[in-house]
DNA sequence: GCTTTTTTGTAGCCTCGACTACATTTTAGG
DNA sequence: CCTAAAATGTAGTCGAGGCTACAAAAAAGC
């Protein structure tokens, strides 16, 4: 039913190979463009549980930029309404924010679980899940999941079968 | 050289969570960043073989972006010491770059194997490894490879066989 | 209470990768 | 050959995400 597109082989409707190809290429950019925010949150969600409160210094430290830098992505997390700020009494995320940590922060573990499942020491594991689990889509983590041999991957229910 | 504080040589896992994540986060930095400069080279070098050249406009349709952005990464390329051009005569690649083209490439065909591997459908994986490739290490893909049954995966060049 | 340190925020600068608009050059058509 | 179309290149703008340096406010120390 869907294409079986291994090579140029355009079954998607009589899409060229250059669509094909460029919509891939837009995909991976558009991941890229929430990757900052998605690890912010999740950090975020992390301070607030362990330490019961996410400073910006603490925040930057944790991601090896200056405060001055975290401030300003902070910023754009408020505007984004991920996120809101007390001065001098941290940030705290919106239900939206918690909602994408979450989901976040699940994704994040079983891209780890996943590679170390295939062979990937755990400590590489750890290293390039930080990166990878922004281009995880949700088709893959299912089977993810499934090749994991767990029974309920997500709350969202997305199944593909 | 481990005198850096008074505690003693950490074990890969007992050192400051903070210093852990931060190079973890830096890490993914590092990776995005020549991302777009492999996607380039790999493009490239996919045109040259199939098109027998390739040109600014056709790499800029294969990426989905416009003409003037593909110009000006070209011209990365070229500062960077990946790719020369010819007016009008299109894209080539240095040695340097055609060395590079051949390794992402045989990553990203490992990364996407990997994922169909473990249950990913094909399309999906596609779309997905463009984004993931750039953040596996050699040491995940040699794992990939393994895991796969790939013979030796050629670490470093060291032949066993 | 006053001073010092830490934290937070601002301002200004940089690079990168995206865009549009315009200019130029080559190629293609008639 | 001369003109129209396509390809290429330049210029200028933007936002994101880095940085340093400086300013101000809060917390900590004495
Ligand atoms: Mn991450
Ligand atoms: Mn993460
Ligand atoms: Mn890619
Ligand atoms: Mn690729």
């Amino acid at each position: 039913m869907v294409t079986k597109n291994a090579m140029p082989t355009p079954l998607c409707g009589e899409l060229p190979a250059e669509a094909v190809q460029a919509a891939r290429f837009e995909k991976a950019r558009s991941a890229q463009a929430s990757a900052v925010l998605e690890d912010y949150v999740e950090l975020i969600d992390d301070l607030l549980t362990s330490q019961g409160e996410a400073r910006p210094t603490d925040i930057a430290r944790r991601l090896g930029v200056s405060h001055a830098t975290a401030i300003k992505s902070i910023g754009r997390l408020k505007r984004e309404g991920l996120a809101t700020s007390k001065l001098y009494r941290g940030v705290f995320l919106t239900p939206r924010g918690l909602d994408l940590a979450a989901r976040v922060r699940a994704r994040h573990r079983l891209v780890v679980d996943l590679l170390v499942a295939v062979g990937v020491p755990p400590h590489c594991a750890e290293l390039d899940a930080e990166g990878i689990e922004h281009h995880v889509s949700d088709t893959a983590l299912a089977a993810f999941a499934r090749f994991l041999g767990h029974e309920r991957p997500t709350d969202d229910g997305a199944e593909v079968e």
